[in-house]
RNA sequence: GUCCCAUUCGUCUAGUGGUCCAGGACACCGCCCUUUCACGGCGGUAACAGGGGUUCGAACCCCCUAUGGGACGCCA
C-alpha cells in the first residue's frame, strides 16, 4: 500500500494547517497498514515551489513528527510531474487518449469561453461546459488548426447518464454526467492541470490509496473516467472532512492563523500540534484527549473519521500544549524546549546588535527585547492614538501591508524595504509617517527596537500575524471595505 | 443558480436500534486547595436541526424540509 499527500507550496512558504491535517491521516492510515506514505509538492499557476520554498514544508512537516517515505521509485516530494519540468510525461499521457478519442483539441479562446459560460448562466442552464457546447463549426476548427492557434487538450465526457464514484467514509456517491464538463488535460502552454498530473503521478507512483480533502470529491467522476480510459486500477478513495473557521467556512488564514510555522513561532509544541490536528474528525477509541503520534497510529482506524467539518479552537489547542508542558515536560525539558523555540544563540545573536546600542544598563535588555519572545502584544486601540491618520488610510496601510508581505519569497531587510518604499509612494507618506503604526503593531510599543530589523528577525508568519492582529484591535476591516481595498490594491 | 457533502452542548467529540430524561474535553460560571496568580480537585449551565415514516422500541434506519459547507477556472 502507498499513500501520498499532494502539497500546493504558498509564495512564503509556509505550509497550510490542512496539509498538516491531510498528511497526519495520510501517515497513520500507511503506517496501520504497514504501507508507504510519501509526499508530491506541486506547483500552482501562480506559485513555483523553490527549492528553499520545499525545504521549508519539509522542515515544518518534519518538525511535526509527519515523517514520509522517500520510495525507490517514487522519489519523495519529486514525483514525475517534478522530474518533469515541461510536462513531456503529460503530453504523451494526453497523445494517448487523443489517440483513442477520449480527449480532444479545442481551439475556443478565453472570452469565447467566458461568453459560452455568460449565456448559459442568463438561460439558466447548470454550469458544466460539455464537448457538444464547445464544438467549434468544423470550418472554423480547421481554419483555427491551420493558422496555429493555441489550443487546450479536453477530455471527453458522457453527457447522459450517471457516474458512482465510492468513497472509504460515505455511501457511493452519485453523480450525473451533465454535471461534469469537459475537463482541460492539457493548459495551452503544454504543462497538465491537476486532473491530469493527480492521476498520472499516482498510476506511476503506484498510489493505492488517496485520502484527500473533501473539496476533491466534486472532481472524483473526472479521476474515475481517466483511469479508465488508460484502463489503470483508480486508487481507492477517501475524502476528509475540511478544516473549518469559527463561522464554518473553510479554515482560510484571511480569518485564521494557518501556517505551521505560525504556531510553532508562537511557541507551540509539535506534539500538541499534532496531537490537536489528530482530534479533528478523530477520536482515539477511549476518547482520550491527548495522544502521542505513536499512540495514535497504533490505535488508528479510518472509520473512526466523523464527517462533519471541525472548527479549528485556538482555544483548545492552547489547553493542549498547557497539559504537554506541564505534565510531559521536566524542568531539564522545558528548557531544552525553550532554547530550541527562541532562547539559542542563532536567534539571540541576531537580536544583540539592535539591543545593545539602545541600553544603558542590562535590566533594560528584556522590556526592550520582548517583544522578539513575544506571541501577539497586547495593544488595543488606544495604542494607536498618536497616529495622525484616519481610521480608514490607518487599516488600509496595514491591510496592505499585509497583503504585498504575503507574496514576499525572499525574506530579508531589502525586499521589505522595497515593499514599504512602495507603499510609502502609493499613500503619499514619509517612511517615519508610515512605518509608526506598523512599528506598534509589529513591537507592540512606540519606542522599541528598528521595526525594519525586528520584521526580519521576527520572519514572515509572524510578523503578518501581528500586523493582522494590529488590524483586528483596530475593528477590522469590513467586507465592504475589503473589496475597496482589493480594487486599488491590485492597481499597485 | 446547479450539483455534491454534511448536521449531537458555543467548540472538539462519544454514541452504529433498547445499557442515553445522551457521556467526556475546551470555554464559561461557582466552590475547594493556596500568602498572590496559575496548576490541581469538586460541582454547575449547556446538545441529538425540524417534520414525517419503519419498529414493541430510534441520536442511531428511510423520506421530506431547513441550515451550513464545498465544487462549478488554461488554481490546486
Amino acid at each position: 500500500m502507498t499513500v501520498r499527500t499532494r502539497i500546493a507550496p504558498s509564495p512564503t512558504g509556509d505550509p497550510h494547517v490542512g496539509t498538516a491535517y491531510i498528511a497526519l491521516f495520510n501517515l497513520c492510515f500507511a503506517r496501520q497498514h504497514g504501507g508507504q506514505f510519501v509526499l508530491r509538492i506541486e506547483d500552482t499557476d501562480r506559485v513555483r515551489s523553490t527549492p528553499e520554498s520545499e525545504q521549508m514544508i519539509l522542515d515544518s512537516l518534519r518538525w511535526l513528527g509527519l515523517d514520509w517515505d522517500e520510495g525507490p521509485d517514487v522519489g519523495g516530494p519529486h514525483g514525475p510531474y517534478r522530474q518533469s519540468e515541461r510536462g513531456e510525461i503529460y503530453a504523451e499521457h494526453a497523445q494517448r487518449l487523443l489517440d483513442a478519442g477520449h480527449a480532444f483539441k479545442c481551439y475556443r479562446t478565453s472570452e469565447e469561453l467566458d461568453e459560452l459560460r455568460e449565456t448559459r448562466k442568463a438561460a439558466g442552464l447548470q454550469m458544466a461546459l460539455k464537448p457538444a457546447d464547445l464544438a467549434l463549426p468544423d470550418d472554423e476548427r480547421a481554419r483555427r488548426e491551420r493558422e496555429g492557434w493555441p489550443y487546450v487538450v479536453r477530455m471527453q465526457v458522457p453527457s447522459e447518464g450517471s457516474c458512482v464514484v465510492r468513497d472509504m467514509l460515505r455511501d457511493d456517491i452519485e453523480v450525473d454526467w451533465a454535471q461534469v464538463d469537459a475537463q482541460i488535460l492539457l493548459k495551452s502552454d503544454g504543462m497538465p492541470t491537476y486532473h491530469l498530473a493527480n492521476v498520472v503521478d499516482d498510476h506511476l507512483m503506484g498510489i493505492t490509496h488517496v485520502l484527500r480533502g473533501e473539496e476533491w470529491i466534486n472532481s472524483a467522476p473526472k479521476h474515475q473516467l481517466l483511469y479508465e480510459y488508460f484502463g489503470w486500477q483508480m486508487p481507492t478513495l477517501c475524502h476528509m472532512p475540511l478544516l473549518r473557521n469559527p463561522d464554518k467556512s473553510k479554515l482560510s488564514k484571511r480569518k485564521n492563523p494557518t501556517s505551521i510555522n505560525y504556531y510553532r513561532r508562537m511557541g507551540f509544541l509539535p506534539q500538541a500540534v499534532t496531537n490537536y490536528l489528530g482530534r479533528m474528525g478523530w477520536s482515539m477509541p477511549d476518547d482520550r484527549e491527548k495522544f502521542s503520534l505513536d499512540e495514535m497510529m497504533a490505535s488508528f482506524d479510518i472509520q473512526r473519521v466523523s464527517l462533519g467539518g471541525p472548527v479549528f479552537d485556538l482555544d483548545k489547542l492552547t489547553w493542549l500544549n498547557g497539559v504537554y508542558i506541564r505534565e510531559d515536560l521536566d524542568d531539564a525539558a522545558f528548557l531544552e524546549a525553550l532554547r530550541e523555540w527562541a532562547f539559542n544563540e542563532a536567534y539571540v545573536n541576531q537580536i544583540l546588535p539592535q539591543v545593545r546600542p539602545r541600553v544603558d544598563t542590562l535590566s533594560q535588555v528584556a522590556p526592550l527585547a520582548g517583544h522578539f519572545f513575544s506571541g501577539l502584544p497586547a495593544i488595543d486601540e488606544a495604542s494607536f492614538a498618536d497616529i495622525k491618520l484616519e481610521r480608514e488610510t490607518l487599516l488600509k496601510l496595514l491591510q496592505f501591508l499585509v497583503w504585498r508581505l504575503e507574496g514576499v519569497s525572499r525574506w530579508d531587510k531589502e525586499s521589505l524595504l522595497n515593499e514599504v518604499k512602495m507603499l510609502g509612494e502609493h499613500f503619499e507618506l514619509k517612511m517615519k509617517a508610515l512605518l509608526a503604526p506598523v512599528f506598534i503593531a509589529v513591537t507592540g510599543s512606540a519606542t522599541s527596537t528598528s521595526v525594519m530589523d525586528a520584521m526580519v528577525i521576527l520572519g514572515s508568519d509572524m510578523t503578518r500575524a501581528r500586523l493582522r492582529h494590529a488590524i483586528d484591535v483596530l475593528g477590522g476591516v469590513s467586507k465592504k471595505q475589503a473589496k475597496r481595498f482589493e480594487k486599488t490594491f491590485r492597481e499597485l
